[in-house]
DNA sequence: AATGAATGAGAGTTCATTCAT
DNA sequence: TATGAATGAACTCTCATTCAT
């Protein structure tokens, strides 16, 4: 297209051909970043297709529209999410409690530094109201499972004597709850923010471990 | 995309005339409200008018657009939320402490079941980058203040023998922890959700006396 | 009003209340500068009420809407052009050719340099067809009648032997056209332009007198 | 106020679709056609749209908006407005005075009967100052040019006593006059309105020859 | 006569999507 | 598969005008 009048004439990529996985691989890449930073309404889809490598319209032959792109994001971020989780718990005491606890943390901590997850996780906040059943799905068949595998990990290390019967150990979904804390602050105020990351993270050990350490 | 069109308007309803600043306030609600449910590109000034009980037109007789009303909403919302902070803790040994948590865990959990918290809570974790000179002038002068006035209370509690040293009291401000990840897992989940606010409460009571109690 | 948001309060004028037909004049001549420099879709109501000292909704108290305002004005203004114009020529031989030409270059000259001409000139060139009734009328019961006035004139000077019988004389309505000429310059560079009207009028008057000076 | 609404507007057209370099034509023509007949703001984008055969959205694959498009047709215009300016006079005896004078009065009368020209000239009285930088770089380089070049073609031919030493010769810009007198009138009374064209065009003639014919 | 809140009818512009190539 | 012209449905904001005081 010739815009008339002032175009600056820009770089007139050429036209690449490239395999249908491939372009879709990068078309929901492109899309993750920009749904992440923008919201999904703030997002076009010349947004993704820009970023993508291609026009807009070209999206159309590998997506039926912007809400089939969102969904497959969700869908294949959320299978990821599910696939990095792994319980690091083990009730046979063949690791100390600070092992245990420190593999524990580099994990989340690793987790809410990711940019890839601190995407998704905006994206769940704003816009898990225009996948509802997806994200019901995903609750029930991974977040639950992994809970529940997680908690009963627990529980056997308190009957093996290796934690100590706290309120954590009750429901030990609470142990995340400062590495998110700082992620949110983070969220809302777009920068590293509020508290140091490392002097969170030397306290949230030093409760587990308080909480968690037989008598 | 907007979702939930509970546009079934009805009523001619007759021109009526407030004054200015009920109607302002009117609007500003009604603008909290959308806001809060559908971020602000999918919130209409339509939307937003309806609500206040007067046509889109009305509304610009009130404020300039819909950046203003943006503006204003979170002026006036982050300036509530300094008021409402109250530090409980009481360094003269005047209370228990089982009380002061009760009253600081009463205060909390409130706020995170207040819909108009939830809803400022979300906008700021959407729409921060819209505004971010007024998030960061309210984080300056209203959240810092708070908290370096909580970590003195703290800090002066553990100097009389009230509180013990622990981790917590390092950084007394992660004891909001449990609480904000159960109003982020609602928030995701859309739903009163994972965890019981009962239990989740209880068990956070528990932790935080274990950590505070003195030895 | 209280406009929310950031409004540099104003003027805050008091309620000024004026004989009608006070207002009346104030209005129409807020109307013709407006309308002069803008054109009457690009003038608000506003605009005209302000200059005129009141509010928009002040000025539907004098006349029914804009139109009724622009149709004043032109009526107005063009009655106004009706009565400056005098014819100067005397066929008497009262006065030399020059006196007559010089009156006749005073009038002109002095007419294309009034804004208030001006601003009318632009307005029939642009908006005459708003009021197309208003403008024929106005050519066939004052323009053709002042012409013919003009000419019958010119023809009895003729006939008396003070003017040569040159092709201006044949239809004298031509004279004016290098003062135009320089008008019209004048508004489409919106400055003083193009040819210093100096010089335009000496060469106009040397003009004149060489077609009417009887040899 | 939009003032003829020919807007019977009919057919569910097929999308039809064209070289950008035809469309964008066809566009700027029916910009000079709406713009000419109501002004800028009077005309709007769909009714471009509409006469260049295609919707309003269908308008800004080529231009940027409303501006855009004024800006391009003016540039446009003025460029072919300069093309279109070819001095007639010749100073080496090869055409008869008459020959030159009708030469020039029948490019100055075809032009100012060109509904083209005409159209382009009530803009330019019109909205001139939306575009004043256009308009100025128009000026300097075309109209400063041209009037040049005549001037300095007339001064030849004066010395070379093909021309005599006039009022007009000493600023022969002023030789356009009695046709833009005309072109105003009828401008101004939307009909061909008040003196018959070739009246006027005959004793323009007249004076020309009066004024230029050595003696 | 004058005010200011409120309204209805647009107008320009953006964007997801479709059509023809 | 990919493109770019074209479309229809919004949405923000403006303005002439009306209503209640």
């Amino acid at each position: 297209m010739r815009m008339n009048g002032n175009s600056s004439s820009t770089s007139q990529r050429k036209r690449v051909r490239l395999r249908p996985e491939d372009r879709s691989r990068l078309i929901l890449e492109a899309a993750r970043v920009e749904f992440g930073a923008n919201g999904f309404t703030d997002t076009r889809i010349e947004d993704i297709a820009a970023r993508a490598g291609l026009t807009k319209t070209g999206v159309y032959a590998h997506y039926r529209g912007k809400d089939a792109i969102f969904e497959a994001l969700l869908t294949e971020a959320l299978k990821v999410a599910g696939v990095d989780s792994k319980v690091v718990w083990k009730p046979d005491g063949s690791e100390s409690l600070e092992e245990m606890v420190d593999t524990y943390l580099d994990r989340l901590y690793r987790m809410v530094q990711n940019p890839v997850f601190t995407e998704l996780f905006r994206l769940l906040l704003t816009e898990s109201n225009r996948v509802p059943d997806l994200i019901r799905h995903w609750h029930e068949e991974v977040v639950i499972q992994y809970r529940a595998q997680e908690q009963a990990l627990i529980d056997a290390c308190v009957r093996a004597g290796l934690l100590r019967n706290s309120p954590l150990t009750k429901l030990f979904a609470l142990s995340t709850a400062p590495a998110f804390l700082w992620l949110v602050s983070k969220l809302i105020l777009r920068k590293d923010g509020e508290f140091p990351l490392d002097q969170v993270r030397q306290i949230h050990r030093a409760m587990l471990l308080d909480q968690l350490q037989p008598r």
